[in-house]
This record gives C-alpha cells, structure tokens and sequence, in this order.
DNA sequence: TTCAATGTGTTGTATATACGACATATCGAT
DNA sequence: ATCGATATGTCGTATATACAACACATTGAA
C-alpha cells in the first residue's frame, strides 16, 4: 500500500529478463545458463543484470516465485475463504507447477524450488487465515500457515513420486476433511 | 557504413511505438489515434515519443516506411540484378502493400503514403541501377529511378483500380520487355 | 460567446540503462 | 602447473527515458 509505483523502465526490464530466462530453461538447463545469455535474448546490457538482480540464484528465486505466483492468483483469489474448494486450486496449482518444472530441467536446485514454493504458499495461507479467523491471534495463524505450507508442499511431492498420473483433486481429497477441522474456528 | 551501431534503448523504444501504431490502426482511423494512445500503449512516456519523432505524420511515414521496406528486402535482395524476376518480385511487394494497407484506415492520406511508396522504390532502383550499370553515369541512373518509381506506383494504383484482383506477375508482365529494354546498357 | 476538457508540443530534472574497463574466478587444453 | 578463454561481479560516465509542469490549440457543451 505504501509503494509508490515503479518506474516504467523497470517493469520493462524485469519482465525482458524474466521472459528471457523462462525462454531460455526451455532450452538449456539451468547450470549452463549464463548471465550473458540472458542479457543477450532480452537485448539489455549486462550490467543492467545486476542493478535488479544479486546473481543468477536470485533471478531464479524471483522468476520461479512469480510464476507460481501467478498460477495461484488466478486460481485461489476466486474464493477468498479457505474451504474445501480453496484446497483444491491451491493443490492443484502446485501440481501444475511440478508439472511445468519436470519438463525444464532444474536439476541440482530442488531444494531452492522446494522452499520457494513453500514461501509463497505461507503467505498466501497467512493472508487466508488471518483474513477469517475470528480471533486477533496472528501468531497462531502465522504457525497454522508455515504448517500448512509444509504439509501441502509434502502432499505434491508425494503425487510427484507416484508419477504425476492421479489427478490431483481425487489424490488431496481425502485429507481435506482434517485440514478445515482444524482451522475452521469460525461460524 | 559510417553509421555507429544504434543504442539499444532507442531501438527497443522505437520498436515498441511502431508496434502499438500498427496495433492501433488495425483497430482505429489513422485521425482518431491520438499520441496518448499510442504511448500508453507502447508503455513509454509521450516526451519520449517526441524525443524520436516529429509528429504523428513522421511516425506514419516510418511506420510505413518500414514496414514497405521490409517487405522489399525480403523479396527483392535475394536476386541483384533487375532483371524480369526481379521487377515482379518488387511489383509483387508493392501489391501486397496496397493490400495491407486497404484494411486499415488511412482515408485522406493517400498522398503521403503514396510519396513513401515511390521515394522507397526511388531508393532501391536507384542502388541497383548504380550498381549493374557499366557507365559511370549516376545521374542517369538517378532520372531512371524516379522514371522506374513513378512508374510502377501508377501500375500498382491502377492494379488497385481494377480491384485487385488480377495476379499481380499477370498484370505487370507485359510491360517487362519495355521496362528492360531502356535500362540493359550492359552485356 | 464562454468555459471545461482534451490533445499537442516543449522544457528541466531525476533516474534507469548502456558501455567500456577492470579485477577475479573458473575451466579446459597443453 | 600453466596458459588462454570465458564467466562473474563492480564501477564511472554518457545518454535515453520518465515525469511533472507549462503554454497553446482544438473541441464540444452550456
């Protein structure tokens, strides 16, 4: 809220690069990218690189944060309550990304990928919890969320290691019931 | 050959603001694009519109300019020589031009555009004359340009005329001997 | 007519990007 | 081990772009 908006050139710029590194694991793995591949597809100047990025890890980070990110806008912020139905985008959201990331190859950087997911997913549930929880107890729902974005995260890579082939709302659905008891303090 | 290479920043940004003017007169009249529209569009701040262009007059006439000139080096340079196939490869570009044009909406600058046409035709006729050309007689080759030039833009505006229909290489054949016979000084 | 709204074109200043140079690290070949 | 080649990260400076403000023209409605 307190952000002002940022200057055109920036957005431009990010989204050059973004795009560019998305183009790019397309093609190569992510070890044999380099700084100047990027810069060179997206027609920016090298140095302009690290005016908006540390390193290489720390564009990974942000890219792969965004796009999760947008996947789980479109399909959770249509229901803004954490209900049976919210557990399932969310899920399948993930699935989704699995997906999207078992073609590119990230190897060597799971554990990155495994914590950035687990980040976005915590502040999406806090925001969730929060918003709908009756009492004014923040730490409560800050410990609720970091559970739960552990515990869904764990859930993905479990339908990753049966082979990505069930489809994700017949394989979470089960556990829902337990998941909403426990946080479903309201009504 | 003397011009230095072009900061990148002004290609992209010239780049962006060709393409959302092309955008837009797919879409609007030419005299109802306003230079807001198209900066919006393009994403760039209207002071930078003017840093690279007059008006929007001088945008059409690059926008065109270009887009003309596209279409000519991808036909024509393949052949060097203005021999028969070279003519309708050009008679060709231009027709397809023409066409292009007559979606969109340019009514009242059929006269500008007309001068781009025949200046770009000017250009490439007058390289090529230049060059296969055993005399060292620029001049000439200069008069028989903007002979070629005037030419061919009347062939093309009466192929228009007969609704543009015709295969082009059928409409302009017939005038090929007489166009080569002026200009094979050589062999 | 008058007035408000909108478009045009310009200017001064802040900031993002381009560019070349540099030191350092990494790596493969000899 | 050494050397050349290539990648990383940083810096200073030049320049293109962003932005706000301005004067002026055009337009349409009261």
């Amino acid at each position: 809220m307190t952000q002002s908006k940022t200057d055109p050139r920036v957005l431009r710029t990010r989204r050059l690069i973004m795009d560019s590194f998305i183009e790019l694991s397309a093609k190569k793995e992510f070890k044999d990218i380099t700084i100047k591949d990027i810069t060179t597809e997206a027609m920016i100047n090298r140095a302009t690189f690290y005016y908006h990025f540390e390193d290489i890890y720390d564009l990974l980070e942000k890219a792969l944060s965004e796009v999760l990110l947008v996947n789980l806008n479109e399909d959770v912020y249509k229901t803004d309550k954490l209900n049976e139905e919210a557990f399932i985008r969310i899920f399948t959201a993930i699935t989704n990304f699995q997906k999207s990331l078992s073609n590119r190859c990230h190897r060597g950087y799971e554990d990155t990928i495994a914590r950035i997911i687990r980040e976005q997913l915590e502040i999406i549930f806090y925001k969730m919890l929060v918003k709908q929880s009756t009492t004014e107890d923040k730490e409560a729902s800050k410990i609720n969320a970091v559970i739960l974005s552990w515990g869904i995260y764990g859930a993905s890579v479990e339908w990753k290691r049966k082979g990505m082939t069930i489809p994700p709302e017949n394989f979470f659905k089960p556990s829902i019931p337990y998941l909403l008891s426990g946080i479903d303090y309201g009504s």
